[in-house]
This record gives C-alpha cells, sequence and structure tokens, in this order.
DNA sequence: GACTACGTAGGACGGCCGTCCTAGGTTTCG
DNA sequence: CGAAACCTAGGACGGCCGTCCTACGTAGTC
C-alpha cells in the first residue's frame, strides 16, 4: 500500500476526489494533501490537470475491463451476469447515496465543461453498453443494444434520484423493480409456453 | 424584453448558464458579459454568488410551480397530465442532448460541492415528485409515491444517457417505453375486464 | 568518490476568481 | 431647482488556482 509509486498514488487519490467532489471542485492542493506529497512535485509526474483526468479515466477503464472480464468467465449465464451488473447499485449504495454514479455524474461534469476528455469518459458508458448488449444477445433477445441502453438509464436514473433524496431504501426497491423487468424481458415468449410448460435453463450451473 | 429589470435580467442569464456550463463554472464576468452590464455593478443586486443561485433555483421553482398548476387546472385525466410530464423530455430534447437535465444535473452538482442550496434544488425533484404521486393517486394506483418516483428515475436515465451518447433519438424511443409502461401500470386489472370490455374513459373530454 | 538519473520540496508566476468600495450619473419628487 | 434615492461603472483587494522553475536530496553505476 504505502509502497506503491508516488504516480499510482496521485491518481488513486485523484480517482476519490474526482468522485467525491467533482473534478472542477478538486484542486492539486487537495490531491497533494491526500497524498502527502509537496504541490510542487506533482508537476514531475502529471503536467497538467487534464493529465490526471485522463491517467484517472484510463485506471477506471481498465478497473471496469477487468471487472466485466471476470464476469464474462465466471461460467454464469448471461441473465446472471446482467443482473450482476444491476447488483453492482446495492453493492456500491452507500457510495451511491452520497455522491451518486462516478460514471454518470462525470460525464455530466465533463459535458458541461464542453472538457476533452468528455468522449474518453464516455468510453466507460460505451464499455458497459457494449457488455451488456453481447449478454442480451447471447440471451437471444432482439434489439440487444436498445436494451443495454434501457438497462444503463435506468442504473443513472437511479442513482442520480439515491443521490438527490439520500435513500438507500429507494436503490433496493428500484433494483428489485428492475430485475423483475429483466425477468419478463428475457422469459421465452407467452405462446411458446402453452406447448412445454418447465423450459430447460439455458446453459450456465 | 430589454425593459426587463436588471435584477430579473441577471437572473435569466445566470439560469441559462448555471445550466449550460454548470454552476461553479460560470464566473460572474461571465453573466456581467451576458447581460451587458459592469462586473461591479453585479453587487448592488446581489452579494454573493450563492444569492443568484438561490435566486435561479427560486425562479425555477416558481416557473415549474405555474406549469405543473396549468397542467392541473387543464381538464385533462390525470393520466394525460403525467403523459405532459414525460413529454418534456421531447420537447426538451435538443437542449437536454446538449446539456442534460437542468435539475438532475444541478442537484448532482450541488451534492458533489456540499453546496447550502442543496436542499433547495432537490426541491425542484420533490415539486414534480408530489405532483406526480398526486396524479398517480388519482388514478387510484396504490404506492403512489414509489410510481412518481418511478417515473422520475426514469426521465433522469434517459436524460443523462442522452447527453452522454448525444442522442435524440433515444429519447424518443425510451419515451415510447416509458408511455408503454405507464399505460400498462394504470390499466385496471385484467380479471376486472372478462366482464366489461370497455371500460368507460375517466372523465375528461 | 564522482557522475548520472531519478525523485522531491518549496516557492515564484501570472491570471482569474468572488468580493467589495467609491465616485459619479440618472431618476423621482418635493 | 435641489435633495434624495436609485442605479451603474470601473477598478482595487486578497486569495486560490494551475503551472512552472530551480535547487536539493537520494540511489545506483563506473
Amino acid at each position: 500500500m504505502t509502497d506503491k509509486s508516488t504516480r499510482a498514488q496521485i491518481v488513486e487519490a485523484a480517482d476519490q476526489l474526482f468522485y467525491r467532489k467533482g473534478y472542477e471542485h478538486t484542486s492539486f492542493s487537495d490531491i497533494a494533501d491526500t497524498v502527502q506529497i509537496s504541490r510542487g512535485n506533482f508537476y514531475y509526474h502529471f503536467r497538467t490537470k487534464d493529465e490526471i483526468l485522463s491517467a484517472v479515466i484510463q485506471a477506471r477503464l481498465a478497473k471496469t475491463r477487468g471487472m466485466l472480464g471476470r464476469w464474462e468467465s465466471d461460467g454464469e449465464t448471461p441473465a446472471d451476469r446482467i443482473r450482476s451488473f444491476i447488483h453492482i447499485l446495492i453493492v456500491n449504495r452507500a457510495d451511491i447515496k452520497r455522491y451518486g454514479c462516478p460514471v454518470g455524474s462525470l460525464s455530466t461534469e465533463l459535458a458541461k465543461q464542453n472538457h476533452a476528455s468528455q468522449a474518453e469518459a464516455n468510453e466507460l458508458f460505451t464499455l458497459f453498453r457494449v457488455w451488456l448488449s453481447r449478454q442480451f444477445e447471447l440471451i437471444g433477445c432482439a434489439d440487444a443494444d436498445a436494451l443495454a441502453m434501457h438497462v444503463l438509464a435506468r442504473s443513472q436514473g437511479i442513482a442520480t434520484l439515491a443521490n438527490a433524496f439520500h435513500d438507500e431504501k429507494f436503490i433496493r426497491y428500484e433494483v428489485k423493480q428492475l430485475e423483475d423487468w429483466l425477468a419478463s424481458c428475457i422469459a421465452p415468449k407467452p405462446r411458446a409456453l402453452t406447448a412445454r410448460r418447465g423450459a430447460k435453463r439455458p446453459a450456465g450451473h
């Protein structure tokens, strides 16, 4: 932990601060104080604040790719993987309540500032979008991309309101709704059920 | 227009700028330039930036109350009023694509800054929440508040993603989904339909 | 030990920020 | 006309911002 390279420590601290305070509201001094290095030293590792932001986004992308990749090789069903995604809202409910969604809030902030790293930050959304879309495709859903966007949008909305109203219970309630929607959405067509009731579970476990 | 009081002009300009650039990212100079007054003169009307923010929020609250009030006395059905709310996404789709939702993005920004006006800004959400809840109650839905929150969350998610992906078509698609959900959610119970098919439309024209 | 490369501390810099003051112009009304 | 209230312009202020420089330690290599 303490032995981590200064650069890594900076990125880690900036990551948290950007999430909790926002990018613009976070100053060099804030980061320097957290990492306990001189404000001047900073310049050796990153020339501008934008460079730090870029590094933070790249770190988040890498971390997210790792997580999604692990989920994909876990031997679960695609449906369960989507459930895992939705479940992030539960796992991180305390942070979401206090700071909102890290992906959404950063994207929103950078959009307002016309920031150069806007596109980079949106890659995070794209990452989830493509991944979710693939899971829906594996299930055999038509319009997989639209379904992926739907899940993303619902998640964003839940995070935004949970943050505004500081309400964790709302997260639990809406996650349940979203899971129900998912179940009904990936269920085989009703009329296909009339013939054979107990349809086989698709692969996994 | 040009004859409007300086104070009103300031609030109007600040309103737009806060929406488009964010509160923190908007400077006194930005507003002064827009209104074409001296930066110093400013202080006569508002002592601090926070005071401007407060005035902007109050203006938005008043405007929103007016709109919701008008909708409520328009002789439409509660269901149609909820549809009107959802339809804001369509009406403002160009702005939402570029700047996101004015309510949600402000709330998110102020939350990150632990800003004093956080609660004031969230009043906007509460306004919609209570109003929507009342409409659902009038329809006779159980858990009207939960339904109201659901509509709000869906709307927020749509705005966030439309903004991130700069996609208006997504708004149209998801609004359609939301309208379908609304229709199925306020429909009389299926078993109640078995007896009399062409149920009477509830009141309004 | 001398040289080199790496990492660090501390502070200087110009600039913009929000705030505040003051002097002067304009309007209103006795 | 003259006084008072209102409104405005312009700029001063202290402070923090992001950026950048330089001098000093430290570690590894010949």
